[in-house]
DNA sequence: CGGGAATAGGGTAGATGTGACACAATATAA
DNA sequence: TTATATTGTGTCACATCTACCCTATTCCCG
């Protein structure tokens, strides 16, 4: 790569911001709070505010190797490259008020992690449900806009792709599956019909030689299936 | 804004890029070859290398305002704000061999203008179809793979939205919308169940006193429609 | 131990949507 | 006048969706 002389026109910063999607599969916990988002506090951050895991692109890097960068460092998470999927582009000249910078956001939509817990007032990452990050001055810059594009994105892909096994364990029943969409789409869904509708599904989910044990949970053991294709 | 101290990670260009879809209402078209792109022959280019028309962002300019200056620019279409959709963000470090470049891809759906006529071997901005741009090498840079992207999301939009509208003329018939989603869709639609699916949607077309004359062209004219919501 | 509640999984009948096609109305072109 | 092309309505078979129903299996509480 050439250097490049200088102008003003090249005075940006490209920051990379990564949404984080979980679903917690707590039982207790209503549908509608379920739905989770990976933040954080910034080192330098404001008071009381949390943000997006992002940070700036780095010479000869990937926009998306900045993603899973950035994640990893401030929160320990690890993702896959075919985990990102695009959200937007944020470049508003008064987004930031120190200097103009451009926000690229992905997403990534991950099975709930046992060690990164959801509690509200740590001041490390942590996952916090969607709901409760409606207000915009819980979080920094245009982070709580990203945030809403985000879930509108995957809410789309849940759709028409099979990316709801993405939040599920390597392992899952047909009732995990069903909460996915339901923690997205806000409704309940009818058991049967999204049963059948998901084995019309050619090659989808396959039935492993297992069955479901929750425990103290009441009910027919399930039928556990792993991701298909 | 602030001067800033300037940084090696400060090293971007950042620009955008536009793909400026129409629908070429021309009869003799097959339907397959309808689907046009705006593009040009950029002034430092390649030799016989089609661009998209985009640029550098201005200081203290929104992205979406580079891109309606842009094409305004370079080709003179006049684009609303309304009209501009998000594509995605192409950051690769060896996108552009010369320096980093990062692009924000905008979409805009627009009627088929009488002025700009589409003609092949042109070295001004022409709409060409979109068929013939399959060839990665006739575009400069990654530009081959922006205009994919932008089919992919223009195609879900017409699929959940209204969009189809916008590349209609302020009155038009049923027959062209269909023609619109023949074009993205690449296959017939029946004219019946198409009529009827469309004035199924509530408020979507409103009808106005007036019938089609397209001059020779035979048939039973055609009940003329405003666009509704 | 027994009954109620909760969950898994299968069944079904009515409503709704889709696709293919027939047909009448109205225009142009020969 | 006749052939042809296009709009617009009707219809019918078929697939899909949806709201229920039932039974099986488990936990919990008395």
């Amino acid at each position: 790569m050439a250097t490049f002389k200088r102008t003003k026109q090249m005075n940006f910063f490209v920051y990379v911001d990564t949404v984080v999607f979980t679903i917690n599969p707590d039982r207790d916990v209503e549908p509608e709070d379920r739905l989770e988002v990976l933040v954080m506090k910034r080192p330098e951050g404001k008071a009381g505010k949390w943000a997006l895991p992002g940070g700036l692109v780095g010479e000869d890097e990937k926009l998306t190797d900045t993603s899973i960068r950035k994640v990893a460092e401030e929160t320990g998470l690890r993702l896959k490259p075919s985990d990102l999927h695009h959200v937007g582009a944020y470049g508003d000249p008064d987004r930031d008020d120190r200097f103009r910078a451009i926000a690229i956001a992905y997403m990534a939509l991950v099975p709930h992690p046992e060690q990164l817990k959801p509690t509200f007032n740590s001041d490390e990452a942590s996952f916090i449900p969607y709901r409760r990050l409606r207000d915009k001055r819980l979080l920094e810059f245009d982070h709580s806009n990203i945030i809403y594009d985000a879930r509108k994105a995957a809410r789309q892909m849940l759709e028409d792709t099979n990316v709801a096994l993405s939040f599920c364990n390597p392992k899952f029943t047909i009732s995990e599956l069903r909460g996915v969409y339901e923690a997205f789409l806000q409704y309940r869904v009818d058991p049967a019909n999204f049963r059948r509708k998901v084995d019309a599904v050619d090659g989808l989910v396959i039935p492993i030689d297992e069955l479901s044990d929750f425990g103290s949970l009441p009910g027919r053991p399930a039928q556990m299936y792993k991701a298909g294709r």
